[in-house]
This record gives structure tokens, C-alpha cells and sequence, in this order.
RNA sequence: GGUCCCAUCGUCUAGCGGUCUAGGAUACUGGCCUCUCACGCCAGAGACACGGGUUCGAGUCCCGUUGGGACUACCA
């Protein structure tokens, strides 16, 4: 059987976007399940726009999302005389040719063209007029005027295209460099490339593509035109929608594992279920289970994905994660001992690294800031009796863990003839400064007995200060 | 405007003519658990866009309507 070669070949004109990541995700799982090869090429040749900054940019969301490529970074701009070398095949043989009308005329002629009615393709003038290589002069291809093209797509089904439709399309701008649609065909043509799968905004595209294919007398790959996704009011997803830069999200705080999971369930499927490693992506990923219609991105669903990664992940690793996010909020270091009971603590109340960073700062500041409305309710001048109490039994205890914490507070609770939680709320407000938060007798263990008396001590002080 | 694509709960989807009084996930609501908040568990509400065919039988096939999207460059 032939080897399967893929390929994602973005325009480094920007960030690695959403759409861009699953597009590339389906290549890659795609090669990887069938033992294929899957290349990496950059299109470069929108000299304008292209930037060093975007290569890198893409090439580090590649990376944080864990996927390799065998071959490249090609980049076109370095392929120039690759194309120049199949385009003068082209010329050669009559079917493609020198075109010397201004970029103004022709957009003259489209505007008059709509106007009246006709379609605004390129009316051919230079067709036969048998002209050579000049400064300013384009080449076109020679399209066929009649006949129709037919696409088969892996992902739509068979789809047909009238000639009549097309134009000759500028092969060959006046700067001398390749425009997408030819050196597309001449990459995937001397590449090699046999599965082309990528977002179905080219599908309008393909048969310009197949005609150079067959002008060019290479082998058809076959297609896959994987729909796009879309914002929330069902548009092409944009910067309007949120963030749709991979790596805005890793910023947020996001696992690698969960956008992957996400991405290729959008518009992919496996029965009902939701959760794969990226082993069972790629022993399970195949082109048959995409969807044909457009998804809509989902911001919480992703979040749960990011959720349930955060839980599932050793405590360890998040810890290692996490710094990041702790240094740029400036919390002192506790060593990783300590923050990985903290953490733990965490993994199952944050859903991105981001919120639990926030939450983490009770563990980490030398004092915590009460929440007003919080203090107000939990920190009141009848509470200075019990806390002193607590203080007193809290000192006296010999063992300072978990267990024993909450027999202590068990017995005091009943002691007083309250519920537990009459006096928990209020002890949790004086070491977290606020109402929720991890359970009360781990975050006592953790943050630990010399801590845990001055944030009590203060809280007495706040509470008794409330009755003057 | 033209060409092309798409159409099951709000969202992601299962469904590949009968097993669908349409399944799962998420989000939402209620309950349980419980020191709070989460997690977890249980329950609930929620969809085949519409109209014609084809067929004994249609969410599933065909056509049309409507709606949405993409493309229509010397961008990719």
C-alpha cells in the first residue's frame, strides 16, 4: 500500500489560530494513524503580509500541542525555482500564458462586468496574443472553457464544477512569485503529497487545482474539505468571538490535552464518547467519522475538557504548570512539596490554571484581605469567645493533621451545641478571607499550625474590634 | 448577483430505511453527598427547519422552499 503523506501548509501572516489547529490536528492524526508522513509547509509567498514573527508563533503552538511533523518546515519563498520550473512546463505546452493587462484594467472590467449583469471573470484578452516574458506581465493559466471538473470529496461526496464557471487565473504574479493556487498543486505535486485535507473554504478552489493537476499531468490526491468552525452567532470565528489564538489559551491557563480533545471532537466523532488520549486519537482518528456540517465553538465545553484534565493530571505536573502563572502574580516560593498538597486541594474547584492561580493566593500570601461581606457575617463580636477557645484547643494539639483537626472541631462544635459549620464558615473566613474554599481541616493541615494562629488571632482581633 | 457547501436538543454530536415513544456530552434546573465551594452521584427539561415525493415503512433516500456558511484577488 502507499504510503500516506500529509500536510499542513499555513501563511505565516498571523497566530496560529483555532481553526487552523484542528485542520492541522486532522493531518496530523490522519498520518499518524495510517503510519504516514505528515509535512509541515509554510506559504510565504504574500511577501506583504508574511512575517518572521507569525513562523515562530505557529511553530510554538505546534509544538505545545504536541505535534510533530516528518518533513519542513518547507517555505515557499525558498521554492521559487521549483515553481518557475513547472510553470515554464506550462507555457511549453501552450497552457499557461503571458498576460500584460494592469491589475486596474482587469478590476475595470470586473466592477463593468457585475455591473451589466455578466460574471466578473477574467475576459481572456490576453489569450492569444502570443506575448513573452515582460516586467509587469503575469501568467495565467489556460483554463478550459467547457467541460465540467469533478471533486471527490472524502468528507462531501462528489461535487461538480462547470468550466464555464472559472477564469485563467494569474499563475504567476508580476513579481515573479507563485500565487497560492499554483504553488499549492507544485508543492503537493513534488511533495508528494496524496491526502489533502483542509478547511472547506477551499473547496471553490479545488477544481482551478485539479485542471492545473491534470494540465501538469500529476497524479490527483485525494480530498477532504473539513468544515469551518464558527462563533456563537454561527459566522466564521474571529477575534470577535474571543480568543482564537492557540496560545492565548495556553496563556489562559488552558492543557494542551484539552484543546486537542476539543478540536478534533469538533467535527469529529467516536460513538458517544468524549474523552481521548492522544493515543486513542490516533488509534481511533480517521476521516469516515467527520462530520460534513460546521460546528460552532463552544467555549464551555472546552472548559469542562480543561476541568477534567486539571483533575486528572498527578498533582505534581500541575504544580509544574502552574508557577508560571504564580510568579507572574508575584507569590514567594513555598517549595513543591507544599505546593502540591495545596494544588491537590485545588485540581478538583479550577477549571483553567489561570482561575487557580487566583485561588491559590490564601496558601501563598503572608496575610489574607477579607472579603467585606464575608468578614461582616462570619466575623462577629459573639465569635470572639468561641475563637478563643479554638485558639487555645488549636495550640494544645499535638498532632496538627487533618484527622485529628477535625475530632477537634467535631468536639468543640458539640461542646458549644452548635452545628460544625457555625463555627467552620467563620474559621474559614479567618484563613481564606472568604466563603468558599477547599475543605476546612486539609487547608488548616497544609497552611499549618503557625499560620493558621495568626490568621485566627487576627480574625479575634477584627471580631472583638467590631464591638467598640 | 453567480458558484459551491451545510441543516437532529442552546452548543458538540450518535443515528448510515424498520430496534427512534431519537441516545450521549456540555450548559441549565432539582435532589443526594457535605464544614463552604467544587468534585461525584441521581433525576428533569430540551431537537429530527418546512413542504412535496420514493417506500409497506423516512431523522435516515430524492426534489423544492427557507435559513446559515464559504468562495467569487497579481491573499492564502
Amino acid at each position: 500500500m502507499e504510503q500516506i503523506i500529509t500536510r499542513f501548509a499555513p501563511s505565516p501572516t498571523g497566530y496560529l489560530h483555532i481553526g487552523g489547529a484542528r485542520t492541522a490536528l486532522f493531518n496530523w492524526l490522519f498520518a499518524r494513524h495510517h503510519g504516514g508522513k505528515f509535512i509541515l509547509r509554510i506559504e510565504d509567498t504574500d511577501r506583504e503580509r508574511s512575517t518572521e514573527e507569525s513562523v515562530r508563533a505557529i511553530l510554538d503552538a505546534m509544538e505545545w500541542l504536541g505535534m510533530d511533523w516528518d518533513e519542513g518546515p518547507y517555505y515557499q519563498t525558498e521554492r521559487l525555482d521549483v515553481y518557475r520550473e513547472y510553470l515554464q512546463r506550462l507555457i511549453d505546452k501552450g497552457l499557461a500564458y503571458y498576460c500584460d493587462c494592469s491589475p486596474e484594467d482587469v478590476e475595470r472590467r470586473r466592477q463593468e462586468a457585475l455591473k451589466a449583469g455578466r460574471k466578473p471573470k477574467y475576459d481572456g484578452r490576453c489569450r492569444d496574443k502570443g506575448l513573452g516574458p515582460g516586467p509587469g506581465r503575469v501568467v495565467r493559466f489556460r483554463c478550459p472553457q467547457a467541460g465540467t471538473t469533478v471533486l471527490n470529496d472524502l468528507i462531501k461526496g462528489s461535487i461538480e464544477f462547470d468550466n464555464a464557471e472559472l477564469d485563467d487565473l494569474v499563475l504567476q504574479r508580476s513579481d515573479g512569485f507563485p500565487t497560492y493556487n499554483f504553488a499549492v498543486v507544485v508543492d503537493d505535486v513534488s511533495m508528494s503529497v496524496n491526502y489533502v485535507i483542509r478547511g472547506d473554504d477551499h473547496v471553490n478552489n479545488t477544481p482551478r487545482q485539479i485542471l492545473i493537476y491534470q494540465a501538469l499531468e500529476a497524479p490527483l490526491p485525494r480530498f477532504a474539505h473539513v468544515p469551518m468552525i464558527l462563533g456563537q452567532d454561527r459566522t466564521r470565528l474571529s477575534k470577535r468571538h474571543g480568543a482564537t489564538s492557540v496560545m492565548a489559551y495556553k496563556e489562559q491557563g488552558y492543557l494542551p490535552e484539552a484543546l486537542v480533545n476539543y478540536l478534533v471532537r469538533l467535527g469529529w466523532s467516536y460513538g458517544d464518547q468524549e474523552i481521548f488520549s492522544r493515543e486513542e486519537l490516533i488509534e481511533k482518528f480517521d476521516l469516515d467519522r467527520v462530520g460534513a456540517s460546521a460546528s460552532v465553538f463552544d467555549q464551555e465545553k472546552l472548559l469542562w475538557l480543561n476541568a477534567h484534565y486539571i483533575k486528572e493530571k498527578p498533582a505534581g505536573e500541575i504544580v509544574r504548570l502552574l508557577k508560571p502563572f504564580l510568579t507572574e502574580r508575584g507569590y514567594p516560593d513555598h517549595g513543591d512539596d507544599y505546593l502540591e498538597r495545596a494544588v491537590a486541594t485545588l485540581q478538583p474547584r479550577c477549571r483553567t490554571l489561570r482561575e487557580m492561580a487566583d485561588a491559590a493566593a490564601f496558601y501563598l500570601v503572608e496575610d489574607v484581605e477579607y472579603d467585606p461581606k464575608a468578614a461582616e457575617k462570619f466575623l462577629t463580636p459573639e465569635l470572639a469567645g468561641p475563637l478563643k477557645r479554638l485558639i487555645e484547643t488549636l495550640k494544645g494539639l499535638e498532632r496538627f493533621e487533618e484527622a485529628e483537626l477535625e475530632k477537634a472541631f467535631r468536639r468543640m462544635a458539640e461542646d458549644l451545641g452548635v452545628k460544625l459549620g457555625k463555627i467552620a464558615q467563620p474559621v474559614r473566613v479567618a484563613l481564606t478571607g472568604v466563603t468558599a474554599s477547599p475543605g476546612l481541616f486539609e487547608i488548616i493541615d497544609i497552611l499549618g499550625k503557625e499560620t493558621v494562629l495568626r490568621r485566627l488571632e487576627k480574625a479575634l482581633r477584627f471580631a472583638e474590634a467590631r464591638s467598640q
